[in-house]
DNA sequence: CGCGTTATGACACTATTGTGCCATGACGCG
DNA sequence: CGCGTCATGGCACAATAGTGTCATAACGCG
């Protein structure tokens, strides 16, 4: 047996190492490569084998790399478009100008999100989730986003409205609508912003209308619920 | 030189051994992993060397599985609902059936579809397009099958709404979404269908309603829309 | 400082991808 | 039928992923 103390980990070297392999990998993936790990290795100046020992397999050092990369941007996206919280009310505008910045983030590091959805996409979560630990899944900073901007009409919205509405909008932003617009529908980075734009204006706008246009039939589904909680 | 007929090429054969790997590639593809070449070539009965010769890589063999595997998934759909075209009018019906049958299928073939984006995912189009001729990408049926539901109303929209609603729409539905839905917003299946049935509806209603709001309103917004762009 | 723990590096090894070379066997055509 | 063409198969080879083993150097603590 060793020594009581179990604190002889040298967490602060393996640290380091650890972010200089994750550092080199995301400046590698950033270029768009896909790094072998001897590369990767090598920029960090560490050996092959150690990169082995911190990442198990090349995919998920690459996907920890891609998430890193991520995360900064959104970070950054997001602290630049927060300053203009001047309005609370027009939430059309506050919609449109999340949306405008999160594909001008998108068509910027095209890239990069390409490299993680590939990576992140694997196997569908139906499959065996206790051999692999998931990797833990991509970062959520897309929905975050939506819901600061629906923020002044979650209440007016009801939750299930709410929620089907930020599913709907999560479909017709990021990546993943950059993907479709670009691949299958051949458009350029200006158009397929556009387009964006357009249908989260529509999906808010029909939410909207939902809760006006209905408000007989509310009455008439959950009258005598809804008369209870008004007061 | 050779003598001058060049139809020499045993084209019966090339064929023969092409559709053995392709069918075998497909069988396995389908049954989730990620088969080797080996594997391929062995369930196909030929040699691991013609193999390559077929298809230059491992992932374009898979590809090209993945994508025959799709085609055939996506025709059976479309035969489905074929049968029911009794109405040419509603296309709110018809479009949301397409929906309803389209995510459907998605659904019963997550685990293929998720390879084929994982597979056809790969550079981003910007990146060389001179090396590496693009493998052939994907097959567009989605496109072809909204077209379809959209036809009654196409002449309605005019050129430009018409596209843009396509784009949005094919953002909405198919694996894309799918995925969206299930990674991003952990929904269930039938969760997942009803946002992409509401949404595709949404954008059809809104995409209708610019028509019939007049001529002025038109007049304004492609005022705005330009200002905006121009930025 | 000195000692033991522990991360690291070097080497070896298997599996897979992708390619080159050449013999061989099958196909087609005169 | 025979011969030439052409697809195929077998072998070898380099590059990379991933793992095991062991020596060594760095670290932390008394």
């Amino acid at each position: 047996m060793p020594s009581a103390r179990a604190s002889n980990e040298r967490v602060q070297q393996k640290g380091r190492t650890r972010r200089a392999l994750l550092d080199a990998a995301v400046q590698l993936v950033t270029s768009g490569a896909q790094p072998t790990v001897a590369e990767v290795a090598d920029a960090a100046d560490v050996s092959r084998r150690t990169a082995y020992r911190y990442f198990p397999t090349q995919e998920q050092m690459l996907v920890e790399a891609a998430l890193e990369g991520v995360r900064g941007i959104m970070a950054q996206a997001i602290e630049g478009s927060d300053g203009a919280r001047a309005d609370i009310e027009d939430v059309e505008a506050r919609l449109d100008r999340a949306v405008q910045a999160l594909q001008q983030s998108a068509v910027a590091n095209e890239q990069l999100l390409r490299t993680m959805i590939r990576l992140t996409i694997s196997a569908p979560p139906p499959a065996d989730s206790a051999l692999n630990p998931p990797v833990r899944k991509r970062g959520y900073r897309r929905i975050e986003w939506i819901a600061l901007a629906l923020a002044p009409v979650k209440k007016k919205l009801g939750k299930r409205r709410y929620e089907r509405l930020i599913s709907a909008l999560a479909m017709c932003v990021g990546i993943e609508a950059l993907i479709v617009l670009r691949d299958l529908r051949g458009l350029r980075e200006s158009e397929a912003e556009e387009v964006s734009r357009w249908a989260a204006r529509a999906l808010l706008r029909a939410s909207l209308e939902e809760t006006t246009t209905s408000r007989k039939a509310r009455k008439a589904r959950t009258a005598r619920t809804a008369r209870t909680a008004r007061t």
